[in-house]
DNA sequence: TCTGAGCGTTGATCCAGATCAAAGCGGCCG
DNA sequence: CGGCCGCTTTGATCTGGATCAACGCTCAGA
C-alpha cells in the first residue's frame, strides 16, 4: 500500500466512429447495457459513442474531475480505486469486458480508473446518453438492474473488508476471480491474474506481503498451485470455498 | 460483534392503503422514489403499495430469502448487514426515511434489514413495482439516481473499511452522520446517535471496546463531547473532518 | 553480456486493535 | 423501592497483520 499512483497521465486516443457500424460488430454487445438497444436503432447508438482506448498503466478516469463521460469497456482490464490525501488506495473494483463505468449522480467522478491490461472502451458524453436513455427505456432499466448489482457485489466486499480474516479474504478473492465472466457454470480450475501482488492487496484491504504470504501457505496447504507468479491452479475447490465462507 | 442477532420474527403488521389517498398525504414523497409519480396518477402509486411497520429489533429483510417485495421507508431508522457463518456481522448501512430497499437482480434479498427505532414503510410486491416502473420510466430514472448514488456511499464505504484507522473510521461515522438528511447544509453540531455501539462497530468493521475507547479519546481531547450515550457533540469541526480523511 | 528496475518472496520485529475480564450505569418491571 | 438485564466504559493482555529489511527472479535496455 501507499503506493504512489503514476501522474494521471491522460492520452485518451479516441477514435471517432466510421460510417461503417461499429455496434453491430461489436463482440460485447450482448454482455453490455447495449443489448437493450434494437438492432434497428445501432445507429442511433453508434452515433451517440466513439471509441478508444487506454494502455496499461494509464489512468482514464480520475477521481474529482468533471464527470463528462461515461465509458463502457470492450476489451482488457482496468482497476477502479479510491485515495486518502496520504496516498493510500482502496481498489474498489476491477472492470472487465462489458463493465459500465462513470455512474454518478454528483457532477464529479467519485473515482479513479486506471488500465492494467490494454483497454479498448466506448466513450458516451453524458449529454447523450441521457438522450439515448430518454428515447430507449430499455437501456435505462438495464442500467438499474447492472446498479444493482454491483451494489450487491459491492455489500459483499464490505463484508470482507470488515469481517474476514486475510486468509478468509485471500480464499474469497480467488474463488471469485475463477468465477469471472462464466454465467452459471462450474468456475475454472485454472485462471491468469491479470493485477499485481500490490493492487491484489489493495483490493483485499491488506499488505502486498500478507498476500503473498497467504498465498504461499495456501500453496503448501495443497489447496492452490502457483505455476507462475501470475497463474493460479484451485487444487480443492471446496477447501477454498469453505475457507471463503459461504457463498462469493 | 459476534452478537447472535434475534430470531428473524417477522410480524410485519401490513395495513392495506385504504380508500383515503394516503400517498398524497405522504409526508416523504418528496424525499423518495415517489416522488417521480405526478400527482395525478397518486392513485395508481397507491395501489401498488401497502403500508406496514416494523417494531424495533424486528427484521423486515431476510438475506437470502425469496426477494417479493420492496420497500421504501417512511419512517424510523433500519441496519442493513450480512453475517458470516460463525455469527460475524458486517453492517452495509443504515437506512432512514424515504430510503428504497430491496434492489437486486437476484431473486432473494442479498441483505436482512432490522429496525432499530419503530419503522414505517411502504410495501411493493415485485410485480407491482415493475408495472409502475414500465408505465413511469421517470421512477425508473429516479432508482437509477438513487442505486447510483449509493454505489458512490458503498465505494466511500470500502475505503473506510481497507484503509482507514479506528480513529479515522470514527471520526468519518460521526462527520456522517452530522450531515444526515441535511442537503447543502451546515452539518449539525449536536445530534442523537439512533444505533448502539455494537451497531457502530459492526458498520466500521470494528469491536465495541474499540469504538468507546476511540470516542472517549476524542471526548477527552475536546474534539466532540458525549452528554448522553448516544447524543454527541461536534466541538471541533475542523479537526474532525481533517481526522475523518478529506470528505465525508 | 551486463545492469538496473520492478515485482515477488521470505524473515524478524512491532503495534493497533482484538480479546478477555470486570466494573459502572440506567431503565424497566415486579 | 430494589434487583436485574443490557449497554457502555475501562483495564490488562494477546495476536494477526503491518512494518522494516533483505534477497531472488525476470525482463528490458545499454
Amino acid at each position: 500500500m501507499f503506493a504512489m499512483n503514476a501522474l494521471p497521465t491522460r492520452p485518451l486516443v479516441l477514435d471517432p466512429h466510421g460510417p461503417i457500424e461499429a455496434c453491430a460488430r461489436c463482440g460485447v454487445r450482448s454482455q453490455s447495457v447495449c443489448n437493450a438497444i434494437p438492432d434497428a436503432d445501432l445507429k442511433r447508438l453508434a452515433a451517440a459513442s466513439v471509441t478508444g482506448h487506454a494502455a496499461p498503466g494509464t489512468t482514464f478516469i480520475s477521481e474529482g474531475e468533471p464527470a463528462t463521460a461515461f465509458f463502457n469497456l470492450t476489451g482488457g482490464t482496468a482497476k477502479l480505486y479510491k485515495l486518502l490525501p496520504d496516498g493510500r488506495r482502496q481498489i474498489t473494483g476491477f472492470a472487465g469486458l462489458g463493465h459500465f463505468l462513470g455512474l454518478a449522480v454528483s457532477d464529479t467522478y467519485a473515482f479513479s480508473a486506471e488500465a492494467i491490461e490494454p483497454v479498448r472502451f466506448c466513450r458516451f458524453s453524458r449529454p447523450r446518453l441521457r438522450t439515448l436513455l430518454d428515447d430507449f427505456p430499455a437501456m435505462e432499466q438495464r442500467l438499474l438492474q447492472v446498479a444493482s448489482s454491483e451494489l450487491v457485489a459491492a455489500q459483499e466486499q464490505m463484508l470482507l473488508l470488515g469481517r474476514k480474516t486475510a486468509r478468509e479474504r485471500v480464499a474469497s478473492f480467488l474463488m471469485a476471480q475463477a468465477k469471472l465472466g462464466l454465467l452459471c457454470q462450474m468456475p475454472r480450475t485454472r485462471f491468469t491474474l491479470p493485477m499485481t501482488r500490490g493492487d491484489i492487496a489493495d483490493y483485499l484491504g491488506l499488505t502486498i506481503e500478507t498476500v503473498s504470504r497467504t498465498l504461499t501457505k495456501l500453496r503448501t496447504e495443497g489447496l492452490i498451485e502457483i505455476p507462475g507468479a501470475a497463474d493460479i491452479v484451485i487444487v480443492n475447490r471446496r477447501a477454498m470455498e469453505q475457507i471463503a465462507g459461504c457463498l462469493v
